[in-house]
DNA sequence: CAAGCGTGGGG
DNA sequence: TCCCCAAGCTT
């Protein structure tokens, strides 16, 4: 690790920030942001939330989606848990929304419809941990919170030469992180930091010859910043196979079944299937079927190879039951695959 | 505390 | 094509 001027970075990144932010949905434009206008503590929650292990691209469309349905956090709070699960559909990692609508009901019961103001009182809802209670601190309420993700661990492995491998270099980037963070609008600096990071000090390919804090850097000044953080390698995924049937009734109903609270694709709906383990299973339902073909799909922790099974039929079938008013929208990602491979080949 | 948990885009 | 990985949280 090397010292470096912490005053004159913050300064610097502030500098950089007010010329350079990126307009987000979620974000107050410089003009409010000059009148003393704060972002909505629920805005910037929702956004925080939808925004945990995703990109900008793919939350913006589903951060609109779910303000103009949930206008404030007391609608959500309301709302239908298929209503909140559907409208997350392809945005993954699902326990999220059903945080999302516990930290929501938590807020509404528990708070009067208003969002904690400290560290410590947003850490206790669902859904948000060290990183989003600080962004949400620092950001809704210009508390002087750390905030500390993957963007902010890479700015700091490079700025301070950081050598020690993830994740156990964790602790002393957080630590570095904390003296970077300036008293006064600690939210901006925060956000300076992960634009930083998505933008100029990107994982691969960082462009140090415009980046802000070029001559500060010392990894830069060492000629590695592309190669800091070091990380331990990762284990290779397993491929995985496993079967899902597909039922249409003639009258257009479909076969869905709602999973599990916990547990992958927890929460969401999904069509009848084995385990995913190569075994194979019986079919919910004796039906004329065929084979749609295979659709591959990729996890976190795995690779999957699915075999869809399709048919048209009714009868009573021993696991899920028919939906009237299915609407493949409301499916996860590897679920709607599997209803594009079956409804292709019902076309054919 | 290591493992489980999605998805789409980029190199 | 494949690997990497992104504004993490929970158990």
């Amino acid at each position: 690790m090397r010292e470096i001027d912490c005053e004159v970075a913050g300064a610097r990144l502030l500098r950089w920030y007010d010329a350079h932010a990126r307009a987000m949905p979620w974000r107050v434009g410089p003009a409010d942001r000059a009148v003393g206008v704060r972002p909505d503590p629920y805005h910037v929650w929702l956004s925080e939330v939808m925004l945990q292990q995703t990109t900008v691209a793919a939350v913006r469309d589903y951060f609109r989606r779910f303000l103009a349905r949930w206008p404030r956090v007391e609608d959500l709070a309301a709302a239908e848990d298929a209503a909140v699960m559907g409208e997350w559909a392809g945005l993954g990692y699902y326990a999220r929304a059903r945080n999302l609508l516990a930290c929501a009901r938590a807020v509404v019961r528990d708070h009067g419809g208003q969002f904690p103001k400290t560290v410590e009182g947003l850490r206790a809802l669902p859904g948000v941990g060290p990183y989003t209670a600080a962004a949400v601190a620092s950001i809704a309420f210009d508390a002087p919170a750390v905030v500390v993700d993957g963007n902010v661990e890479r700015v700091c492995a490079r700025l301070f030469a950081v050598q020690t491998p993830l994740p156990a270099a964790k602790p002393e980037l957080v630590r570095l992180a904390g003296l970077l963070t300036p008293d006064l609008r600690p939210g901006d600096h925060a956000q300076a930091m992960m634009d930083l990071g998505a933008t100029i000090c990107t994982p691969r390919n960082p462009t140090c010859g415009i980046c802000p804090l070029l001559g500060l850097c010392a990894g830069q000044a060492a000629g590695a910043a592309a190669e800091l953080p070091r990380k331990l390698a990762k284990p290779v995924k397993p491929v995985r196979q496993g079967v899902v049937w597909v039922l249409q009734r003639p009258d257009g109903a479909v076969l869905v079944e709602r999973r599990p609270e916990r547990g992958l694709l927890g929460g969401m709906l999904g069509f009848p299937g084995d385990a995913w383990d190569g075994g194979g299973g019986p079919a919910p339902v004796s039906a004329n079927w065929t084979d749609a073909g295979e659709v591959r799909h990729t996890f976190t922790h795995f690779h999957l190879q699915l075999r869809v099974m399709v048919a048209t039929g009714a009868g009573n079938p021993e696991r899920g039951g028919f939906m009237a008013d299915f609407r493949p929208d409301d499916l996860p990602t590897v679920m709607r695959k599997a209803w594009d491979a079956a409804t292709l080949r019902a076309v054919e």
